[in-house]
DNA sequence: ATGAAAGCGCTAACAC
DNA sequence: GTGTTAGCGCTTTCAT
């Protein structure tokens, strides 16, 4: 395989113009120049990636570590996958890709062993021990996801208290007076997701201030034992008149059980939530409410992480995204009272 | 960051005994080979991974091809990307995740940067344009699905006819007289997406096979208008009592269409189907029927790369995973004739 | 504007 | 069983 040797014997430079012709690193004659890329395009060269690497100490390569556990949604999940790497593709990284248990041990191998140039981590929790791992291993990283504690690390995530508050107060402008919140798994808010509970801090708040009725219910992670919580949310709490839900993918087994009571969605009951924009086939419904915004997430992530290789020192930074409210027609003012379903 | 060099002059001993004593490519004493792993533990030594692709040529990197196009599903996706990159971990090998169009186009950039020993390669379509990309590298690689024309590539995939069939005799066997299919999206079959065809195909043999009536019904990428479709279904064949369901995705649409017109599954309808096993939360229904076995064919997959890798020249091999059948609960006989529901 | 040469950290062929 | 040394392919400092 032909290398940069090869190249400038052919031209009769040295290696160091040939380099420095590719990396614009140092003025080079137009002539030259042109010669040089004229070389690369015929004799197809790409500078190997490991005689690159040993020599700068930077291998262009990002690590993300995606758990992928209990706790993820995998639409989600692989939006933010996908998201990254397009992210770092854009900018000339490529994405060394970690999951399960191996997204935890992986993190000192990966910098020891010079692996990788930085890390963009997923579905951090409340305590990480990741975030440890990689403050010890001095990795240069970017969370994706707000951990108790950040310190010096940057991090990404949904403004999701704002979210929560938001699909309350407009199911309440609409005019509902009693409204269900289906909400993340319990197993969410036990292994310490605080999305989950900012998302239900931010609309119980917000269904308080509106003076709103309130009920809750955890989604499960069976479409059966779903329908059937919601279902027997209905009969213990009639009142109700919209769901928020957390989950999108959690919308399916709701208008299940809705359509089991012979139900109408928007005409009998409202439903907002979390949609996520669609990737590959996607037979779930679509709700009215707040869009993930992952693509500009992983963006974000990926920017900040950028940065923080090209400027080391600077301190961290933490950025909120805002949700904004997206109508897909799930929503609308509640029957006038005393119109029983 | 200490090298091989300073524990080498730490210990007394040359950097070969070092790198030797943890190859085992050649004969260490115990002793010096105890005091080299003592004092890589000590030191935290770790292998810089770029000097090692540079002395060895080979990266221990595999690239995962994964396109995320619109014709995958993201479950479905997810497990194989994680069971690639945990089985690729298995042996020591970490995985360079690639997406969207990039996947095509970065076969030949990894491969002549030699970022990468080998690929994995996931959605492959009837006439994969990756195929000859990878064949025009010299790339080592193994394909997740069945192209056309595998030539020199190795293949593994699910004996999707064999599916279509099993479900479908299944059904028969139950006593079912006329069975609805809920395919693939048409845009599956138009992009060449032979999982679909072949699965179709397998069904529609044995239903004429077991002399049973035949509906088919194409998924389609909105909730909504999937549960339109199987009612509409259900009018013109009021004589169908099982559905054959290829993504279980649609499975949610269907059971929502079911419960729309006051049916219950068994009791009205059976319902089989290729399962997910399940990863991360997940709200959809299961169904009996085949299991998609993501993880052994992302085992295979794995292993017949390393197989390549290690064995340059063997020929090409290609593997058809049988399908095995799981109970659910959702299949049962129909209800006598007569007896409508 | 260009060339020469010293590394980057490791492996493996060649000594002994 | 162990040491010596020549690369692997690139970048970058020091010369000119």
């Amino acid at each position: 395989m032909v290398n940069i040797n090869d190249v400038a014997r052919r031209l009769g430079v040295s290696r160091s113009t040939v380099s420095y012709a590719l990396s614009g690193k140092r003025p080079i004659s137009d002539a030259t120049k042109a010669r040089v890329h004229a070389a690369i395009r015929e004799m197809d060269f790409w500078p190997s990636a490991a005689g690159r690497a040993l020599a700068t100490s930077s291998t262009r390569i990002i690590a993300l570590l995606a758990p992928m556990a209990a706790n993820a949604t995998p639409e989600v999940a692989l939006q933010f996958v996908h998201g990254v790497v397009q992210a770092c593709r854009a900018s000339g990284y490529d994405v060394l890709m970690v999951t399960g248990e191996e997204s935890f041990h992986s993190v000192q191998r990966l910098v020891r062993a010079k692996q990788v140039d930085g890390f963009i981590v997923l579905d951090v929790e409340e305590s990480d021990p990741r975030t440890q791992a990689l403050r010890d291993a001095g990795a240069v990283a970017t969370l994706v996801g707000m951990p108790a504690e950040a310190g010096d690390l940057d991090c990404v995530d949904i403004d999701w208290a704002a979210a929560g508050s938001l699909l309350v107060e407009e199911l309440a402008r609409l005019g509902h007076q009693s409204i269900c919140l289906v909400g993340a798994p319990k197993e969410a808010h036990e292994l310490g997701m605080t999305y989950a509970t900012r998302f239900r801090s931010g609309a119980r708040d917000s269904a308080k201030t509106c003076g709103v009725q309130w009920v809750e219910v955890a989604a499960v992670n069976d479409f059966f034992e779903g329908v059937r919580g919601v279902e027997t949310a209905l009969e213990e709490h009639p009142d109700v008149t919209a769901f928020v839900v957390q989950h999108e993918a959690a919308v399916a087994p709701l208008f299940a059980a809705l359509s089991n009571v012979g139900a109408q969605v928007p005409r009998d009951y409202s439903v907002v939530g979390i949609s996520i924009d669609k990737l590959g086939l996607n037979f779930a419904p679509s709700v009215s409410g707040v869009r993930n915004p992952s693509r500009e997430m992983t963006r974000a992530a990926v920017a900040m992480l950028m940065d923080r290789l090209e400027t080391p020192g600077r301190e961290a930074r933490s950025l909120l995204l805002a949700p904004e409210y997206v109508d897909h027609g799930t929503a609308a003012a509640p029957k006038v009272a005393g119109t029983p379903k």
